[in-house]
DNA sequence: GCGTGACTTGAACGATCACTCAAGGAAAGG
DNA sequence: CCTTTCCTTGAGTGATCGTTCAAGTCACGC
C-alpha cells in the first residue's frame, strides 16, 4: 500500500524532524524542500510562511498525544502509576536510540522560541497541558494509593518538569544517566507518596 | 567611579544579555555591535568569531556562578536547605521581574544549541555540574536530617531539574504559578525526606 | 619627530535566508 | 477543443547573516 501523501502532510512529516533535530530557527525551507523533493512554489502554496509550518507541527504532535505517543507507551501497561514511568520510559529510549542528541521537540522549541507568536507560544501551552492532563488522568485513577489531600495537577506538571530536566541534562552531558537518575528521584517520590496513603488512609 | 571597560568585557555583557532575551542564533552580531556602539573590526579583533563570544559567556556564567549568583542568593540564608530554595526563588524573582520572558541562560542555551560544538557543549555540562555541585554541598551540610542513604548528587540534580523545567512551563504558560507547583512538590519531597529520617535515624 | 604595534573604522563580500511570481502543466466539465 | 481551476516550476528578490580587510587613528619608546 503505497500510500500517495498530502504535499501538507508531507512539508508537516519533514518539518517535525527536522524542527525536531535541528530546531526552528536553524532549519531552512530549503532544508524542508530537499527533504520533501518540492519546489519553493510548492510550499508557499500549501502554508503562508514558515510560521505556519510550525503551527501545522505543533497542531499534529497536539492531535497525534494519545495515538502517536500514549497509545504505543501504554499498549500492555494496565497500571496507572505504571504507565507513568512506562511513558518515562519511552522518553529514554528515543534518548538512547538518538544516542543523546534529540530531546523532547516541544520542550525544545519552548526554550528556543524566545519572543514567539501569540498562537506559537498557546500551541506549546496547549501541549505542555495536553501531556500533563494524560497524567493527571493516571493520577486519578491511582487516587486509591496516593495521600487523599494530593494536588494531583501539580504532580502531573512535576512528571513533566522530571521529563524536561532530564532530557535537557541527558543531551547536554550525552549521558542517559542523567534522565535516569530524575526519573530515580521521581520514583522515590511516588514511592513515599504511596508510603504516607497506605500509613494514613482516608483522611483529608 | 566610571570604570572604562574592556572590549572584550562590553562585548561579553552585551552578549549576556542578548543570548538570555533572544537566544544565540537570534543575536546577530549586529545586535552585539549596536548595544556596544562597537564597530565590527573591533569585535573581531577581540573575538575570532561568533561562537567565541558564545563561548566567553559561557565561561564568564562559570566563573561568576558563586560571586554573581549564589552568594547573593545565599546572603543572610545559614541553613543548608533553606539556601537551596533560597536560589529557586531567585529564579522565581528573575521570572517575575522579567514578566515569564526569560528564563535559565544555561538552560535555553543548551536545548537551543542542537549540533553544539563539542567546547559548547562540554561549557554547558560545566555550568551544569558547578551549579549540582553547589546544591550537593548544601546537602552534604544538612546530611544530619536527610536519609542515610541518600544519592545527593541525584537529589543535586533533580533540584536543577525541577528549577529548569518549572523555568520552561512558567514560560511557555506566561505564568510563574507553574514554577511555583514544582517548587511546592520538591519541597514536599524535601519534607518526605526529613520526615523519613527523623522516623529511622543513623540507619544505612 | 618618527617608527611601531595595538586597536578602530566601516564599506564591502559572498552566502544564505524567507519569500515571490510569471509561466507552465494536468485534470475535469462543458 | 476550450476554459477553468488547481497546483507546480524554479529563477529571482531584497534583506540580513557572519566575516573580512585596507586604511586610519592613537599611544608610546626611541
Amino acid at each position: 500500500m503505497k500510500t500517495e501523501l498530502d504535499t501538507r502532510t508531507k512539508i508537516v512529516l519533514a518539518a517535525m524532524d527536522l524542527f525536531w533535530s535541528k530546531g526552528y530557527n536553524s532549519t531552512s525551507i530549503a532544508d524542508i524542500l530537499s527533504r520533501t523533493q518540492l519546489n519553493s512554489g510548492s510550499l508557499y502554496h500549501a502554508f503562508p510562511g514558515k510560521q505556519d509550518v510550525l503551527i501545522a507541527v505543533l497542531e499534529s504532535y497536539r492531535d497525534g498525544l494519545y495515538p502517536m505517543l500514549l497509545e504505543p507507551a501504554w499498549e500492555g501497561v494496565g497500571d496507572p502509576v505504571d504507565r507513568i514511568f512506562a511513558l518515562l520510559d519511552r522518553y529514554r529510549w528515543l534518548i538512547v536510540e538518538t544516542e543523546c542528541t534529540y530531546g523532547c521537540p516541544i520542550g525544545s522549541l519552548a526554550l528556543e522560541l524566545h519572543e514567539a507568536d501569540p498562537v506559537v507560544r498557546n500551541l506549546l501551552a496547549v501541549n505542555f497541558t495536553g501531556w500533563t492532563k494524560a497524567i493527571e488522568t493516571c493520577l486519578e485513577a491511582a487516587a486509591d494509593r496516593l495521600p487523599a489531600g494530593l494536588d494531583k495537577a501539580a504532580l502531573a506538571q512535576f512528571v513533566l518538569t522530571t521529563m524536561e530536566g532530564g532530557v535537557m541534562q541527558a543531551r547536554t552531558h550525552l549521558d542517559v544517566t542523567y534522565f535516569d537518575r530524575g526519573v530515580g528521584m521521581l520514583r522515590d517520590h511516588f514511592d513515599m507518596l504511596m508510603a504516607r496513603a497506605a500509613r494514613k488512609p482516608e483522611t483529608a
